[in-house]
DNA sequence: CCTTTAAATTTACATCTGTCACCTTTCAAC
DNA sequence: GTTGAAAGGTGACAGATGTAAATTTAAAGG
């Protein structure tokens, strides 16, 4: 599967994304329905959406005939990873494992993602340093308490 | 601190945040050669988000002769806290503890970090359901396989 | 074949974003 | 006071985004 890194998905695009990796696979018109109930979108913004996407290489068209059938090209977790990346990329990486703490905090896991989880910390822990170091600004600044950051 | 949900931040504004919130307080002049420094931008460039930061509330600036001075309204904490909020709620929830394992595996975390994580998860093993559903389409839709969400 | 109608494609357009150049006000030194 | 360099503020503009109307095309029924 094929990531979304390169060409970006914009937020409504992602809600169509959604739609479209859940259902597997799909007409312009289931699509544009679901996409209705879930957004209350007009059929041309999902038509103009999914246009979108194909251009972007996210979705591919297929079939000859005319209901055409559009599947996902993009992967899900693949696209779901570039995007936690590209957040935490812009983020102060002192501050990233807090930022987890929250995420976890406030999401629903499964027994089988905890244990994931906990494994990979403790792989973790084995080499994992004592600070992260701030890496807002070049070296003139450098963040001193984790509480207030700078200042 | 106020949080930054409200008015939206956008990428190249958190740039400047980031900044701010690393440099605590700041003259123009110091914002703009670090971000000169950091993303090679004019000083117009800096001066422009600057402005659309303090409209938007997430700047103050402060002082009665000219070299103001500036300084972060809301937190970073807070602001990184909605940001990771923001992306997680638009996905599906099935997949984010797998997302959350891809992001601890390629971040550098502090012994402190793991420690933190590790109390969360086992608190949270206590009532973790079996299974976390999938959050895309309204009823009629669940996807069945984790690996390949639908179809 | 012709018509109807769903599907597909184009065009549109207001806003938001990223980036700036340029104009205006001050402080500070003559 | 006058002036010139900073500091501060405005206007601009191309491209991205969200949202949708209008137009073209083709499948299916009569």
């Amino acid at each position: 599967m094929k990531d979304a890194k390169n060409e970006t998905i914009t937020d409504s695009e992602w809600e169509v994304m959604r739609a479209i990796w859940t259902m597997g696979q799909t007409t312009s018109r289931e699509l544009i329905d679901a996409m209705n109930q879930l957004q209350g979108w007009s059929d041309s913004t999902t038509k103009t959406l999914l246009h979108r996407l194909i251009n972007k290489g996210a979705v591919a068209q297929s079939g000859t005939s005319r209901p055409f059938v559009f599947k996902p090209i993009v992967g899900e977790k693949e696209s779901m990873a570039a995007a936690a990346t590209d957040l935490f990329d812009h983020m102060c990486a002192m501050r990233a494992g807090s930022t987890i703490a929250g995420v976890i905090k406030t999401r629903e896991l499964s027994q089988a993602d905890i244990a994931e989880l906990q494994a990979i910390l403790t792989e973790k822990a084995k080499t994992a340093p004592e600070q992260v170091q701030c890496n807002c600004l070049p070296g003139h600044h450098m963040c001193e308490e984790v509480e207030e950051h700078g200042q």
